[in-house]
DNA sequence: CCAGACGTTGTT
DNA sequence: GTCTGG
DNA sequence: CCAGACGTTGTT
DNA sequence: GTCTGG
């Protein structure tokens, strides 16, 4: 899934959206995030249903279900600026943060959000990982290839990007774990040898 | 019909 | 164990 | 997602 | 608001 990402190249986020960003190596739920509907919007990750009376505080939304779920129905739809996102390997004792990447190409994650008490919050769509990233994970986030950003802001389900083959990763220290830290060691390779 | 849930992740 | 905060 | 808190009273 | 369970 996707439950912790970066947005680390300020020079490409100006050049695209025309936009000054303090980059971040550890964004995490609840944070404001910068998102793209019709124009770049700076919206809470955390959503919730507009009818909820208490909140759910959402931060991912299965792409399997998304026209199904009764929470997603009255979702707008919005692109996620990022660069990068993490994934913890789960193995019986231990739990190893790896970083996902396209070296530092800017990702747009499919995302919905919603007005909830005044405030747009945002989700980012997840699917069944690509063979060669489910070693670490099962989920992924959604990739939208900047050719299809239009077709899903505009109501079309365009899940299986072949960026999704593009990425990378590697092992990082567990520095990042901690949503404080937020520095370039939280992408640092480690050696899977610990 | 009304009441009550409505989600994801992972883990058992 | 479970909820909240980041 | 993970980390860290999780409570009450009264007094300063 | 809308769906599911009783």
């Amino acid at each position: 899934m996707c439950g912790r990402y970066t947005l680390r190249n300020s020079k490409a986020v100006k050049e695209k959206h025309l936009l000054n960003i303090d980059v971040s190596y550890n964004i995490a739920p609840s944070q404001q995030v910068l998102t793209q509907t019709s124009s770049p919007t700076f919206m809470n990750w955390s959503y919730n249903p507009n009818w909820a009376k208490t909140p759910m505080n959402l931060i991912n939304a299965r792409s399997e279900t998304l026209n199904v779920k009764p929470s997603f129905k009255m979702a707008k739809r919005c692109l996620i600026v990022a660069d990068g996102w993490f994934e913890w390997l789960r193995t019986n004792h231990s739990k190893q943060p790896y970083f996902f990447h396209m070296n530092d190409d800017l990702l747009s994650f499919a995302g919905i959000y919603t007005e909830y008490n005044g405030e747009k919050g945002c989700a980012i769509i997840t699917k069944e990982s690509t063979k060669h990233l489910s070693e670490v994970h099962h989920r992924m986030p959604v990739i939208i290839a900047d050719d299809d950003a239009d077709s899903w802001l505009s109501g079309e389900d365009v899940f299986d990007s072949k960026l999704s083959e593009n990425i990378d990763y590697y092992p990082v220290s567990t520095i990042v774990n901690s949503p404080r830290n937020n520095n370039i060691d939280c992408i640092k390779q480690i050696s899977t040898a610990i």
